[in-house]
DNA sequence: AAATACTTGTTTGTGTACGAATAATCTAGG
DNA sequence: CCTAGATTATTCGTACACAAACAAGTATTT
């Protein structure tokens, strides 16, 4: 086994996390059902769907992406008129965020199409290998234990 | 079990694989000894130390880089003067990318720690348990069945 | 040989990603 | 009260990611 065997890029898990991430993203963009709807505008959607009201920090915590990330999908969504944006009374620095009527009903039209891009994602899997990847996958997944 | 139950971003395929390439992005930066080196930067030095020499778009292919990407990785690399470009006598429009010198040493200084970082991502698991997600995991990342 | 079709590399435009710096605000400790 | 420290949102700069359009070159078809 000579030194060049010993690091095959095709079996190191980052290149294969970032293929496997490619793919879902175009099993997203051609069955979310909403051309101009990302990833990651829908997860914030869908968590607000679920919270009703949260600030743009935490809101950011909630998905997974950092203050200028969030920055920029925030702006996106809010000009297409599908969140609001309001100063919290409690705390001037923050901005608490809020679906619109148009959100909310964009919402409720997606969710499912959500449902069936994680089952053609996984669809490769058994039954059994699914759940024993999604497991796993979600042990490699935490950040650095910030739970909420 | 209410319709806001039924898809929980926490649980889907593609957020956690977003998360756990996060997570293996951050282990990259801090163990690959080179802070200007990205993980596509250092997947293109290590094809192009497998292979001498190839045409930037089949290392795009093999890299899993659509050629305007490509475009931008390369020219990051030859301006650190890591790779050098030529034309192709047999085809002008292609470029034959390989390592310098200079690119060669870096490879073969930080493949180890290359390594490294791939144990660290799959550190959470169990021994048995990385051999089961890495094999899942590849079934996923196939992107449309394009082999070479 | 000429027209058609495909490939290669580049550019443009939009959308993540994230480090770093900043202004405004809140909180805690003395 | 008041200052040192933390938090919130924004901006800037760099690096993917990829669709779309393009110029130049190669291949194929008739």
């Amino acid at each position: 086994m000579t030194a060049k065997d010993s690091y095959i890029l095709e079996r190191q898990a980052g290149h294969l996390l970032r293929r496997a991430h490619q793919r879902h993203s175009a099993i997203f963009q051609e069955n979310i059902g909403d051309a101009q709807l990302t990833p990651l505008q829908f997860a914030v959607l869908v968590k607000l769907r679920d919270l009703k009201e949260v600030s743009q920090n935490h809101l950011g915590r909630l998905t997974a992406m950092d203050a200028a990330t969030m920055q920029g999908v925030i702006k996106r969504l809010a000009s297409r008129g599908l969140i609001e944006r309001r100063p919290d009374p409690n705390d001037r620095r923050r901005l608490i965020l809020s679906l619109s009527e148009k959100g909310s009903s964009l919402v409720e039209a997606l969710v499912s199409n959500g449902s069936g891009i994680t089952a053609q994602t996984l669809q490769p899997l058994s039954a059994a290998e699914q759940k024993t990847f999604l497991d796993l996958l979600a042990k490699l997944a935490q950040l650095n234990g910030h739970s909420e």
